[in-house]
DNA sequence: CAAAAAACTGACTCCCGGGTCAAGTTTTAA
DNA sequence: TTAAAACTTGACCCGGGAGTCAGTTTTTTG
C-alpha cells in the first residue's frame, strides 16, 4: 500500500472516528468527515468505498485493544493482581480511545448491527473466558461467591462510562476534561470496590475472611 | 385536553420511545413510529408538530423517574440502607423504563444537546446534593474516605447499564431478556461491592473497621 | 339539531445527503 | 522519458424522509 494512501487513510479514519462518536452513525455526514479531514468528499469514497465501510473500519480499530484486555487475566495467577489490572487496563482504553470507544459502545447498545459475526464471536468467548476464570477463583474460595455475570457487568460499565459519558463526567467533575489522576482515582476505586467488595484474597496473610 | 387526545399521543408516545431507543434520534422515521402506534404519519405531525418535538416528550417521560430516584438519598439516615435502596430504584428504572432510559443515555452521551436546560439544571442540582450527601457520610466517618464522584460514577453506570446495553447483556446471560431474579442478584451484587468495598457502617456492632 | 371545533388522512413538495463520474493532475516504474 | 497507475476534485444525480395542506369525517357544544 503506498504511503500516500496509508497517511490519508489515517487521516480520514481519524476525523470519521471523531464525528462518528459525536453525531452516531445515522446522523454523521460524510461531508462532516471530509471537512474534518481537510479533504474533499469524494476523496472519502476513493478512500473507502461508502460510509458503511468507513464506519467498520472505525469499530475495527477497537478490537485489538479491546481483546488485548484481557491480558493481565490470562497471564496473572493472582485474582487481585489480574483484576487490578484488568480495571486499568480498559480504563486505559476509554482513556486513550475516547472516539472509538463511543462509536463501540454505539454499535452494541444498537444491538451491534453493524459488527461482523467474527468479532462478536471472539468478544463473546472473551466474555466466556471472563466469566470462566472468575467461577475458577470462586470455586478455589479466593473470593466470595458472587454473581460472575453481574460482576462482569459492573466492571464493564463503570470502565466504559468514562469514554461514553465523559460529556456527563467532566461537567459533574467541573472540568472541561480529565487529567491523568483522574483516571489514577477512578482505577483505585473500582480495584477498591471489586477487591474489597468482592473479598478477593490477596495471596498473603492480610486476608480477610468474610466472618471476620 | 380531550380523551382522545391524551389516548392518542400516549399511544404516539409509547411507540416513539421504542423506536427511538432502538434506531436513536437521526436514525428514525416518523413513519415508524407512525406504523408502530397503527396510525397515519400525519396524525404524528398533528399531535406533536415536529421529530423534535416528539423526541423531547420521549425525554420528559423518563425526567421525573430520575430525579425521584433519590428519594431513599434524602430520607433514610442509615447510609447503609439508603446506599442499597438507591440502587435498588435506578436498577428498578432501568428495569420499568427500558425505552425512555436508553433515549436518555444517548442524549447525555451526545452532550444532551436536545434537553431543556431547566432539566439539566435540575439533574446538575441532584448531582451535587449526592455528592454532598457521600461528603458527609465520609466526614462522619460513617464510610472510607474514597472519591464521592467516582463511586457516583460507579452507581451509575452499573445501574443504567442493564438499559443501555441489555443486548449485549442478554448474550452474554444467555437469555432473551432478563428475569425479576437477575435484577435482584444486580442489586445484591452492586450494593454489595458499594457498602463492603467502601465500608460504609451498617450502624450496629457488625461493622468493619478498614485495619481489622 | 345545527354549526363549530377537533380529529383524520392521502397526496403532495422540497431539500438534504449518499453516492457517482468524467476529466484532470501527480506519482511510480521500466 | 513515457505510459500506466494512482490520486484528486467539482459537479452532478437520485431516493428518501421531514413536514404541509386541503378536503373530509367525527365529536362536542349551545
Amino acid at each position: 500500500m503506498s504511503t500516500i494512501r496509508k497517511k490519508n487513510e489515517a487521516k480520514i479514519l481519524k476525523a470519521a472516528s471523531q464525528v462518528f462518536a459525536s453525531e452516531g452513525y445515522a446522523a454523521t455526514k460524510t461531508i462532516d468527515i471530509a471537512k474534518l479531514a481537510g479533504v474533499p468528499k469524494a476523496n472519502v469514497y476513493y478512500y473507502f468505498g461508502n460510509k458503511e465501510t468507513l464506519y467498520s473500519a472505525v469499530l475495527e480499530t477497537i478490537i485489538e485493544p479491546l481483546l488485548s484486555a484481557t491480558h493481565p487475566i490470562e497471564t496473572i495467577d493472582n485474582p487481585a493482581i489480574a483484576l487490578t489490572e484488568y480495571i486499568k487496563t480498559k480504563l486505559i482504553i476509554s482513556r486513550d480511545y475516547p472516539y472509538a470507544s463511543k462509536v463501540f459502545a454505539n454499535e452494541i447498545m444498537r444491538g451491534s448491527p453493524l459488527l461482523s459475526p467474527e468479532i462478536r464471536q471472539r468478544l463473546m468467548n472473551q466474555s466466556t473466558f471472563l466469566l470462566d476464570k472468575f467461577t475458577q477463583w470462586i470455586d478455589a474460595g479466593q473470593m466470595d461467591d458472587v454473581s460472575p455475570h453481574h460482576l462482569l457487568f459492573m466492571i464493564w460499565s463503570s470502565t466504559q462510562t468514562y469514554a461514553d459519558f465523559s460529556w456527563q463526567i467532566n461537567a459533574v467533575m467541573g472540568k472541561s476534561s480529565l487529567a491523568a489522576s483522574d483516571y489514577d482515582d477512578a482505577a483505585r476505586l473500582i480495584s477498591q470496590l471489586v477487591l474489597k467488595g468482592c473479598n478477593v484474597r490477596t495471596g498473603d496473610d492480610t486476608a480477610i475472611a468474610t466472618s471476620c
